[in-house]
DNA sequence: AACGTGATCAACCGCTTGGTC
DNA sequence: AGACCAAGCGGTTGATCACGT
């Protein structure tokens, strides 16, 4: 029993890659693509296994790979990012052009977890690291809350919105920003990582309830009359709609224009250039969603 | 110059995910 | 449904470098 080994080892070399090494792997790949990875390494004359080739061209030999240090708006982006999204590289890595996952990691873990610990601030839960009363919420907990409160949010706001729909409909459902963002990548790893956690609900209904609360009191705004039926509804139908958009494999550039301007909405928000939103994220996502509700109410 | 220590980062390991049969 | 496989992903390791003593 046990996992079977991911290639035959005998004989393949392990460590540091020779510049030849590189060079075969770079023409082969530019000659043929790199197909199955696992065949590739025989093809290319290489004694290497697949995912090694795999793990060397994606990280280091990929010709859309930045080789310069990280800016300092590079720098802001991924803090904001493991905010939301913690510890998933690749999912932050996505909205880094030309950086890698493991280039991510190593900057997060040499560089950016430190500089947080310095300031005072837990990297983990991006909260303030001082002792507090109640136990600390688990990232994943966390960002769960950041994205719940938002969508509840939304959703408060479409209600009202749907009093004075019947003058500006199209303007409200071209300004949904939340929504957008939710349905995003962005907002489906966050999803993901909600059924990873297996906080399951077992009511809909139950989970739209303790979530309002939980937006209530982190977000200082009021939240009365919820029809939790109706939110659900909405909550099933954005996640019917990801599904859709996901298998659909024709549409992979409106997937990905769907993440960059979500993540541009993100970053777009008033404040999101002060490095004070490390000092309290969820109050801060808070009044970032405000002010985008006080934009949006501007226009209807 | 020699050594110790910490920082950095490429590469590896093993688990998870998604697709296919 | 579940077995199998390829690829993706995140945690960890270890070689190398820089710097201080």
């Amino acid at each position: 029993m046990g996992r079977s080994p991911c290639c035959d080892k005998v004989g393949l070399k392990k460590g540091p890659w020779t510049s030849e090494e590189d060079e075969l792997l770079v023409k082969y790949i530019n000659q043929h693509g790199h197909g199955n990875w696992r065949s590739l390494p025989k093809n290319a004359g290489l004694l290497r296994c697949g995912k090694s080739c795999r793990l060397r061209w994606t990280n280091y030999l990929r010709p859309d790979i930045k080789r310069c240090p990280f800016t300092l708006d590079e720098e802001k982006l991924v803090i904001q990012l493991h905010a939301i999204l913690g510890n998933r590289w690749a999912a932050i890595a996505a909205q880094l052009p030309g950086r890698t996952d493991n280039e991510i990691k190593n900057l997060w873990n040499t560089h950016l977890k430190k500089r947080l610990i310095s300031m005072g601030i837990d990297p983990q839960t991006h909260e303030p690291s001082k002792p507090i009363t109640n136990p600390p919420a688990s990232p994943s907990t966390r960002h769960m809350t950041q994205w719940e409160s938002a969508r509840l949010e939304a959703e408060a706001r479409l209600s009202t919105e749907s009093l004075l729909s019947h003058a500006h409909s199209s303007v409200i459902l071209d300004s949904d920003h939340f929504l957008r963002l939710w349905n995003s990548e962005v907002g489906e790893s966050f999803r993901k990582n909600k059924k990873k956690e297996k906080i399951v609900c077992q009511s809909p209904i139950s989970q739209a309830s303790t979530s309002t609360t939980k937006f209530a009191s982190t977000s200082g705004l009021t939240v009365e009359n919820r029809d939790d039926e109706s939110i659900c509804k909405t909550i099933i139908k954005s996640e019917s709609v990801d599904a859709n958009t996901k298998s659909d494999s024709s549409s992979s550039n409106e997937v990905e224009y769907t993440t960059e301007s979500a993540l541009q909405l993100l970053l777009d928000f008033p404040g999101s250039n002060d490095m004070s939103f490390l000092q309290d994220p969820i109050q801060e996502f808070s009044s970032i969603f405000q002010s985008v509700m006080s934009q949006q109410l501007n226009l209807i």
